[in-house]
DNA sequence: CTAGCCGATGTAAAGGTTTACATCATAGCA
DNA sequence: TGCTATGATGTAAACCTTTACATCGGCTAG
């Protein structure tokens, strides 16, 4: 009955009494074979408990059905839920995920692309929009590819992520609409484009209120809860402070409301504090943190659609998917202290 | 020079004028080969770019080169960076790590066996010790697995996870030497065995302090950051309360200094709260948790390195590695408030 | 000088699938 | 009735690799 090595096609073919290309035909193209054929082939199919062999196939077809995911950080909690909406719609059209990190070694990028020449996997999704590769004069040849979060570095490569320049304005305009006036950025990059984008909606927002965007207001920062604190440290040596920060992310949020609170300052009587990403451990912060949320899971499936599409057809139907970001009221804002 | 499709054996066969079968050699089983040979094979690789077929391969070997992982929630915080320690260590011996997750369904987690039929993974790797697959009369057929955190329900498998009675041990001991003698215990499971080893743990504690165990003081949880909210809430309801609370994970212990909070009390002015797993956020809450670390990225290497040698010899030279808890102590354990 | 051995390499089969092409029977039509 | 179109099925090649076995040449030892 069930042998220790796991049924082939042939063993179904004999037990369906049929040649193996019927089978095969039963399976993948079921309107080509007779109804009574077809009977016969799934009962010895389920007798069998028969799965296609999945090397064998890939091999036969030159493709495989695996989509690779590199991030920069698996551990980076932005990452998680965009991999289960990636995973799930992967898997509803027969799609496994693999997972690769480059921990920001171009080296380990370019080792991934031997899943491709090796077809290992037949598609891949990029997180954050530089290429793992390093930087390299000749592009590699690369496979069918959809980024996350930002285009990805030397462009014409379809993404999906969040309207950053559109969120960074919600989260501007709600510290304005408080009475803050001396807001700062916190966390601008050259390198990471949706942080850039972020510092264009602060930008936009102040300008649409009237306020001068003030250089000195605007520190770089890397993203990382150490890049808030040593921002904020920044800003306090010069004494030359906002009343309200606004943060490129939720954990650059962190290192500045961790530093206000070290130094002894409340949020958000004495200064108000806005991130960006809804993280998880954002609603549990003391104070919970006001922020954007990204629709995570929602941009893990549209990415993941939208790679399969381009997988069938070669041609995706958009270029660039842009969810909205929504406001997430808690409690590190408030109006500035009325008097200094 | 560069074809469309990937170069192939026969290219570099035909480039090095060896046969197919030797460049096979001079990659596999170098020292079988002479080093003219070798060194003209060499070159041509270079030349060609060629990269072995996976599927190729895996199909005339039997096996795949893939490494299916699988738990219940991709996004647990407690989850990534063992994931980290998984694919550092697949990786360096050439293997990839699948990733798929359950959401607790059965019907999800049978439907990963197909990878295995399919040959299109080799061994698996299981969080949390219930097989993925209901509650079945007949085991399936497992292949190579190993399990972590918890050994996995119908035993025989090995596993890698932390000394869960020793890690409570230390955090008990902890609390009585601070003077606590009302401990609670927040989040016993019948279903999770690292959870009821806690319990053992504390229980152990609690003895070899000549502090007899108060049932009413232990409360059931599952893990989440609800379930300690509401154990706390049943404590109040009570009006039975302890001057600590031991918690099972650091997710419970959230709620549990989230109700706190709620109501007004102070940690640890008020009541001390521990946690277990040290997640990232343990470290950022307020007041930062005392908890017990995991150490993730080394379970993970440990878990793969286990299940890799499974697939050698087929015979792991431990059946069980327990790796040693560490107490991270913070802010959130203080003596008993001197008197009620 | 030759038998035997050994090291290096080549030949060819096998692994499981898909699919172009061939075959065959039957239905439809003249 | 005989021919063709059609629908269902079978045959066999191809995908790329690994490896058991065969071959071949040269060396050693007797």
């Amino acid at each position: 009955m069930s042998d220790s090595t796991p049924a082939t096609i042939e063993d179904v073919a004999r037990i369906a009494e049929v040649s193996i290309a019927t089978v095969s035909r039963a399976i993948h193209m079921p309107e080509k074979v007779a109804k009574s054929t077809r009977l016969k082939v799934n009962q010895a199919i389920a007798l069998t408990g028969y799965t296609t062999n999945a090397m064998a196939r890939s091999l036969r077809l030159g493709r495989s059905n695996m989509i690779l995911v590199v991030a920069p950080d698996i551990g980076d909690p932005n990452f998680s839920s965009i991999l289960v909406g990636l995973e799930n719609e992967a898997r509803a059209h027969g799609y496994g995920v693999l997972i690769g990190h480059t921990q920001n070694d171009a080296q380990r990028g370019l080792e991934y692309l031997k899943f491709f020449n090796s077809n290992q996997a037949a598609g891949l999704i990029l997180f954050t929009g530089i290429l793992p590769f390093g930087h390299q004069e000749v592009t590699p040849r690369l496979p069918p590819t959809v980024g996350v979060f930002e285009p990805v570095f030397n462009g014409g490569i379809p993404y999906v992520g969040v309207d950053d320049i559109e969120g960074a304005r919600k989260a501007v305009d709600l510290l304005i609409s408080e009475g803050h006036r001396r807001i700062a950025f916190i966390g601008d990059s050259h390198t990471r484009l949706a942080y850039s984008r972020r510092r264009s909606g602060y930008e936009a927002g102040l300008a649409a209120a009237g306020i001068p965007t003030n250089r000195r207001l605007i520190l770089e920062g890397d993203g990382t809860v150490e890049s808030g604190r040593l921002a904020l440290e920044q800003l306090f040596m010069r004494d030359d402070l906002p009343t309200a920060f606004m943060c490129v992310n939720d954990q650059t949020a962190l290192g500045v409301a961790l530093g206000l609170k070290a130094r002894g300052y409340d949020i958000p009587d004495h200064f108000s504090v806005t991130g960006f990403d809804d993280v998880p451990q954002a609603s549990f912060m003391t104070p919970s943190l006001t922020t954007i949320r990204q629709p995570r899971t929602a941009i893990g499936k549209h990415a993941m659609a939208l790679l399969l599409e381009m997988l069938s057809d070669r041609t995706p139907s958009e270029t660039e998917i842009l969810l909205r970001p929504d406001l997430v009221v808690r409690n590190s804002v408030g109006p500035p202290p009325t008097r200094r």
